[in-house]
DNA sequence: TATAGTGTTATAGTTAGCTATAACACTATA
DNA sequence: TATAGTGTTATAGCTAACTATAACACTATA
């Protein structure tokens, strides 16, 4: 893992969890790893990782069984992604459109990014 | 001023201040607000708006002289646009790409929410 | 040259985030 | 029931960011 410093290492991994959950390296209902495996794996205190794992439980994305393990909720994938959508469309958009008036970038140069990325990025 | 916790304040202020310079609230080449008057400004201590205007001098869209004041560089607005443009570019606009695919949300979904907001929000 | 307005530095204290380390509590199971 | 593997909590210490407050240094100017 690189962290970023602008962001908390906590959050950042829970973004991270979250990729892992929509791109299907973590299943839904089935168990992820313990919080010690996962301190490893990334790199970071125990501490830290249960903080990561708390986040992710309000949120209801994963559920606790004491001395037994974290597991995904059945729909973990649907609150994933709405919990993305809602703070794409109400946070970071805004801020994008925002940064797009400033830079006098319009949507058709923004278009051409996108695509010109797709032709060598996108899997 | 509200601000947000995951990006420090002095940061905040500084794109507050870039903004300003953008928008003509500030103009190239005259004095900013003194250290004192803008920290009452942000609602911020003096020591917290030194690092945000030491931080524009490290960029060289403000210069300083002892005892006099802060001042905006002649090419201030130049500075700021081509930092935001690099940052907007290598920084955020991958991010929003992947989160775009994360979302299965394609370029033209974008383009219709760019211009709904255009109908209310743009000046 | 005194003074008001600049920027600057220092001290001390708070908080959030992170770390290392250790101990404790619960659960499944051999 | 012992034990290995879970999660949990606690202690102590670090750093960055921020605050309050005060003192210091430089510059323009009355």
């Amino acid at each position: 893992m690189n962290y970023s410093d602008l962001k908390p290492i906590y959050l950042q991994i829970v973004d991270t969890i979250c990729e892992q959950v929509l791109n299907g390296t973590l299943q839904s209902g089935q168990r992820i790893p313990s919080v010690r495996e996962m301190a490893i794996t990334m790199q970071v205190n125990p501490n830290t990782l249960i903080r990561s794992y708390s986040y992710l439980e309000e949120q209801g994305i994963i559920t606790m069984s004491r001395g037994v393990g974290y597991f995904l909720s059945q729909d973990a994938i649907k609150k994933v992604i709405s919990i993305k959508k809602q703070s794409f469309l109400k946070q970071e958009l805004p801020n994008i459109f925002k940064t797009m008036d400033l830079l006098e970038m319009d949507i058709k140069e923004l278009t051409q990014l996108y695509k010109q990325r797709s032709d060598y990025e996108k899997k």
